[in-house]
RNA sequence: GGGGUCGUAGCCCAAUGGCAGAGGCACAGGUUUUAGGUACCUGACAGUGUGGGUUCGAGUCCCACCGACCCCA
């Protein structure tokens, strides 16, 4: 049978290579010590198991299996781990409506998703997977927890928290994204509970000042953490409250504007605001108050929306100047910003101007802005300007009148130069079931008592079906037997905290377990992370900007602050991958416009489905799958099978290809360097264009050059294997086969361009005469610019354009010339 | 309102400050085919969102504006 009547079978490939990679199992990462190869390690952000892989899956993982593969090729020891976050409330939502267990949908979901894992041909090291929600993974949760307990980062506290009316539980506020639940979308509203925190503010600095190492991160993933943590410098001053001993501390970051204070305003919801309400006012701040809860924090901050607040029928006195200021309460002030009280400074700023017209309240100027009177104009003035009206700061620049200010206080001991954040500590409490017990036990004598190290893990009951419907408390709490134990410290009764954490909390740290997966001595070989860590890729979506990418880095500091990890940043690079979407939208349900990956696999096979993701576009972009063709990559595919199978078929290994076509042979270390610098560059669309043009100057010269058995096209043909099994494996190792090579191509070795073929024995040089190209020489490269404006300036078709001697010539030799007449 | 990213053929995308086009889709034509499809070959299509500026030279650098998206308000 002729080679070129074969087709191009992707499916019986699939079924082919995917039984063979089973036995060959050439993706497991070199455990050996000894072994001298340079390691990688290189992690996509695991999945959640929701379902079956989709379109989105479908992207990253092939994003980053290129990687890996390259890292494979180049000799590199790769560890390329998967796993599963296998613990949230799908799979519990799930087991209520099943009358069933959350497990057994979390399993069986995994195992869909990691037979489709083999089929879409990723090269993971299967024998390092992981399950958070595996006793043996979560008690690694627990004992964490308790060293975070040790150090004071895991603490209990009430207050105000983000409680999810739908979801039923309290949310971080990197949870909540525009007052809305991150998960569900429903509207969040505040409750006053009592929850466990840990203390990711006393890294607030460090998550800051780190970024300088995070220069493989996109900038504008940065820019998302800074402005979370938010930082900012300014100074706490003490008002002292007539008839009231304890001061009140307000923060504020212009102390410069503190003599053009007019009014206080403590936050409505604080409990500030009741102890300062003067008692024959509280009955209207109760009903004032009853109003806010109903706001959300966006609303309450918006500000074209109307002012609201209430006169406590109190002052404060102004400690630079004595001067009684009314206190009042408002809801444009949050209690959890600052110290929930501010100093209001109507003329430079707009939302306390707002509130002053509204009220009619004094506005005074101290600073001399050059802009309309704030009081007539409504525009408050927040710029900079000498400041007035100020007494000892009158004549001040803003700098200036910051330092001098905070020398004032910090002299009558009335503030201080304060720093502050916007970052609140991570609240891990949740109340729901299928997550990590926290272990912690509370005992009426001993107060909080960590269950013992050796006692870990502590296990989910068995709950199941409606036993786990939400019910404002966690499902825990009713498991009565599992509740109700023996205090660790006094043996006497007590309870077990029924919250569980929040799953952030299980891939916090994942990265590390891939290192040593069975490891029973702590959660991670400490010897094994230093080996493998930190990642030199990461790959994922960007929505995790302020959640994981933040809270892994905390944990990692924490960890190396414990002598447990060498490095301070767990993620070396990243890369955020876009999202696929179809006609102009994300898919959804309600739209109809949903892609399944699965029959995208079925119809043009899997190494279609991912040269389609990864051709598409630069990797960072998103994807209309409207604007692909699965169709075409299986076209090229079957055209760059033909010319693998066509090669083999003609000529054996060995061959010289020293003594093959000369003009395939540069066309095929040009695009070896090409594609080199490119997949480095990790600009995939434009390598898999490069592989595209040698296979179509291969079929050229098969057909009308040289012919299939000439050793130039087995050496093109070899090397395009070896640059497909990036992109498309199956095709890839069919093809090697086809060219006499065995086994499998993952360590083939990246091949490597020949200088001597990049070298071009002519270029041609444009002339321009100012500035338009008014002709082409063709000239060696090595020419000198002399020489080559001698060429250009005696050129016929320059002249024509030239008028006398020329102005200037530029020289770029040897690719332009431009003469300036 | 502040900050960021991005606007290139009908579409997706390329182009170290140096000839705007590498690749693909769609389109048109040719060879093969009974025909369609496949395969192979060929072709047409924009002057880079708008307006300034820097430069011998700007898609690329700077400024303003318009539009899209993202983040913080």
């Amino acid at each position: 049978m002729a080679v070129s009547d074969e087709q191009y079978d992707p499916q019986a490939l699939q079924v082919k290579w995917q039984a063979r990679w089973e036995t060959l199992d050439p993706y497991r990462a070199g455990e050996d010590a000894g072994d001298e190869r340079p390691r990688r390690y290189l992690l996509d952000m695991f999945p959640y198991p929701s379902g079956d892989l989709h379109m989105g899956h479908g992207e990253v993982f092939a994003i980053a299996d290129v990687i890996a593969r390259y890292w494979f090729q180049r000799g590199y020891n790769v560890l390329h781990p998967i796993g599963w976050d296998s613990f949230g409330l799908p799979a519990e939502n799930a087991a209520i409506k099943r009358n069933a267990h959350p497990a057994e949908w979390t399993y069986a979901n995994i195992e869909t998703q990691a037979t489709s894992f083999r089929r879409y041909g990723i090269s993971f090291d299967w024998s390092r997977r992981l399950h958070t929600s595996d006793p043996e993974y979560y008690r690694w949760n627990q004992w964490l927890f308790n060293r975070f307990f040790e150090r004071g980062l895991a603490y209990r506290k009430g207050g105000l928290v983000n409680w999810c009316p739908q979801d039923q539980t309290v949310l971080a506020n990197e949870q909540v994204v525009n007052g809305h639940c991150e998960r569900c979308g429903a509207e969040v509203v505040r409750r006053e509970l009592t929850q466990w925190y840990f203390k990711i503010t006393d890294y607030a600095d460090r998550l800051l000042e780190d970024m300088d190492q995070l220069g493989g991160w996109p900038e504008r993933i940065l820019t998302m953490q800074r402005n979370w943590i938010g930082r900012s410098e300014g100074a706490d001053v003490r008002f002292q409250i007539e008839g009231r001993d304890e001061p009140v501390t307000v923060y504020t970051t212009r102390p410069d504007t503190l003599y053009g204070a007019t009014f206080f305003v403590v936050a409505a919801d604080a409990p500030l605001a009741e102890e300062l309400c003067a008692p024959d006012r509280l009955a209207e701040l109760e009903a004032y108050r009853a109003q806010v809860a109903k706001l959300s924090d966006i609303e309450r901050l918006a500000t074209d929306k109307e002012k609201t607040g209430v006169f406590l029928g109190r002052y404060a006195v102004n400690p630079v100047n004595g001067e009684r200021l009314p206190v009042w309460a408002a809801d444009y002030v949050l209690s959890g910003y600052g110290h929930g009280a501010i100093m209001a400074v109507p003329a430079h700023d707009q939302r306390d101007l707002d509130f002053a017209l509204k009220f009619s309240l004094p506005v005074r100027i101290v600073v001399e802005t050059g802009l309309p009177d704030p009081a007539e104009s409504g525009v408050a003035t927040p710029g900079e300007g000498a400041l007035v009206n100020s007494g000892p700061l009158d004549g001040l620049s803003k700098t200036e009148a910051i330092t001098r200010i905070v020398e004032i206080l910090r002299e009558r001991g009335t503030g201080d130069a304060a720093v502050n954040y916007r970052l609140r500590d991570w609240l891990l409490s949740r109340q729901r079931f299928w997550g990590t017990p926290i272990p912690i036990i509370h005992c009426p004598d001993c107060g909080e008592v960590p269950v013992p190290d050796d006692q870990l893990p502590v296990a989910l009951p068995d709950l199941r079906g409606e036993a786990l419907a939400p019910k404002g408390v966690s499902p825990l709490a009713s498991a009565t037997e599992w509740v109700n134990v023996d205090c660790p410290k006094c043996g006497g009764p007590a309870r077990r905290d029924t919250d569980t954490m929040d799953t952030f909390v299980d891939s916090s740290w994942y990265y590390l377990r891939y290192c040593s997966p069975g490891y029973e001595d702590g959660p991670f070989d400490v010897e094994q992370v230093r080996r493998w860590g930190p990642i030199d890729q990461y790959v994922g979506g960007s929505e995790h900007a302020v959640l994981h990418l933040m809270y892994s880095r905390f944990f990692t500091k924490v960890l190396h602050d414990m002598g447990m990890v060498d490095f301070t940043e767990p993620f070396v690079r990243l890369l955020n991958q876009g999202e696929v979407i179809n006609q102009g939208r994300g898919m959804s349900k309600s739209l109809g416009n949903g892609v399944d990956l699965g029959e995208q696999i079925d119809t043009y096979g899997v190494d279609a489905v991912r040269l389609t993701m990864l051709f598409a576009g630069p990797p960072e972009d998103d994807i209309d799958w409207a604007d692909v063709s699965p169709g075409a990559s299986q076209k090229f595919l079957a055209r760059a099978f033909r010319v693998m199978a066509e090669a083999g078929a003609a000529s054996a290994p060995g061959v010289d290809a020293t003594t093959g076509d000369l003009e395939l042979r540069k066309v095929t270390h040009r695009t070896i360097d090409e594609v080199t610098r490119l997949i480095e560059s990790y600009r995939f669309n434009v390598a898999i264009a490069r592989m595209m043009e040698l296979t179509t100057a291969a079929r050229r010269a098969i057909d009308t050059g040289p012919g299939a058995a000439d050793p130039a096209v087995r050496e093109a043909a070899e090397a395009l294997a070896v640059l497909l099994s990036l992109v498309t494996p199956y095709v890839a190792e069919e093809g090697w086969e086809r060219l006499g090579h065995g086994s499998t191509i993952t360590h083939a070795g990246w091949p490597v361009a020949d200088p001597a073929l990049l070298v071009q024995e002519s270029v041609t040089c444009v002339v321009q005469v100012a500035g338009k190209v008014r002709d082409r020489l063709e000239v060696a490269p090595t020419i000198s610019g002399a020489e080559l404006e001698e060429l250009a300036l005696a050129s016929e078709k320059v002249r024509a354009y030239l008028d006398g001697a020329p102005r200037k010539v530029i020289v770029r030799a040897p690719k332009l010339v431009n003469i300036v007449p």
